[in-house]
DNA sequence: TCCGCGATAATGTCTATACATAATCGCGGA
DNA sequence: TCCGCGATTATGTATAGACATTATCGCGGA
């Protein structure tokens, strides 16, 4: 016997999920829950709040709840960390920095970003190679506002995303993927044909509303992809 | 003057992203939130199990909560409805059904989507087009087993993804994206040049566990990106 | 007919309490 | 010294009740 919670959160997931209960169906009343189970409202209530946090359902009050119209579909990718993957496939990795300097923000940098334009960053170009073969190529900027003892930092151990993902645990994130034609430098650095197909991947992080850092990494189209699995209930 | 709930939620977000409390730190017991707050302890645990949910803390009975080691980086990516964008930026928007068939799965697709080789599933090729611009070419299998009326649904007026949307609302899904170069065919069906970086989106997705739906998604890299954002906390 | 306003009905938050469960600590015996 | 087992402690789940908040319904007056 599984706890009560337990059952009456999954008996309402099955009944929106197996199509029964269609988006916009109205969901019992939590004292009908609460008659039905034979539990006090605090249960049926808390229920129902974690179906509302996680989108499976939509709360009114005095009108009831009902199943969510489907959100914007989203897919969840992995971003793969070199040093991990390596390890786990049992090749050698390193990185090789190409570039290092610190640099005021471009226009165009800081449009993106939402910093003034002329704030100093730490700008990293940065190769990663997996047995001897380039796997990507990273253009970094850094906020030395936000991470200053990112200035002294040699990134010796770890590539700069590793090293600022262990000093920087949780942001907001946004991402942009894209797919470009390899030019003829991009093609020279990676090893692969000029034109051949890249996928580009943009993370720019906040920590609590401060900018923290820029990343554009792009991947030879022929031997990378973003992988993800996803499931809308927790 | 904010909820009680939101106000030890926020004091406890806001020492965990700014590193005061590095992953690994303890969290105050429940205790000791209760009274340093002066609430209940139904009220501290409520905050608590929020973000064990959220994956921001650990929590070990007797030993206590700790924050989370940072989890693995992932991109969450908006899939765009053609529709919805088109009605938002004021564009005509049409789909064009370019082939149609019932076939059993190839070998290589019944790997991939779990299901037995041979199994009947419908098959669609569709050209996404706005204001005749070509948008994105998909390819799509629809499992008959699964939504046996996708066999006579003509898809007038709703594309198949967005139909689907609408009857399987809730499932699992697996993503992955590539970027690819464009042969003659694809390059003429998105009139674009042969060798141009395209984008390409694959997602497949389960209803309990039945296999629903497997759809490869292409778009012309100059004229397309994936776009996300992301808060570990919601 | 239409509008305003109070009654009503549902969810949102919180308390005080109780018992269950799991992991650890430490005492005592072999 | 080492091991087993009970006591302790923190979290997990649930209850019954209270009051707050908010959207809606419907009645009555203009």
């Amino acid at each position: 016997m599984k706890h009560l919670h337990q059952r009456i959160r999954d008996d309402i997931e099955a009944r929106i999920m197996s199509g029964e209960w269609p988006p916009g169906h109205r969901i019992p009343f939590e004292h009908e829950l609460m008659a039905e189970y034979g539990c006090s409202r605090m249960t049926v209530n808390k229920v129902l709040s974690t179906l509302a946090a996680n989108g499976l359902i939509t709360r009114r009050r005095r009108a009831g709840s009902v199943v969510a119209q489907p959100s914007n579909q989203q897919a969840v990718l992995q971003i793969q960390d070199f040093a991990r993957e390596a390890a786990r496939a049992g090749t050698e990795y390193r990185f090789k920095i190409l570039r290092r300097s610190i640099e005021p923000i471009d226009a165009a940098a800081a449009q993106r970003t939402g910093m003034r334009v002329g704030t100093k960053m730490l700008s990293l170009s940065t190769l990663h190679v997996m047995d001897d073969v380039p796997q990507a190529f990273e253009q970094r900027l850094i906020n030395l506002a936000t991470v200053p003892e990112a200035d002294t930092e040699p990134f010796k151990d770890d590539p700069p995303g590793t090293w600022l993902l262990r000093r920087v645990p949780w942001t907001d994130a946004e991402h942009i993927v894209r797919a470009v034609n390899a030019d003829g430098t991009l093609a020279r650095r990676l090893q692969i044909q000029t034109g051949a197909a890249c996928l580009v991947l943009e993370r720019r992080t906040w920590q609590a509303g401060a900018f923290v850092t820029e990343a554009r990494i792009t991947y030879p189209g022929d031997r990378h992809q973003l992988v993800g699995r996803f499931s809308p209930v927790a």
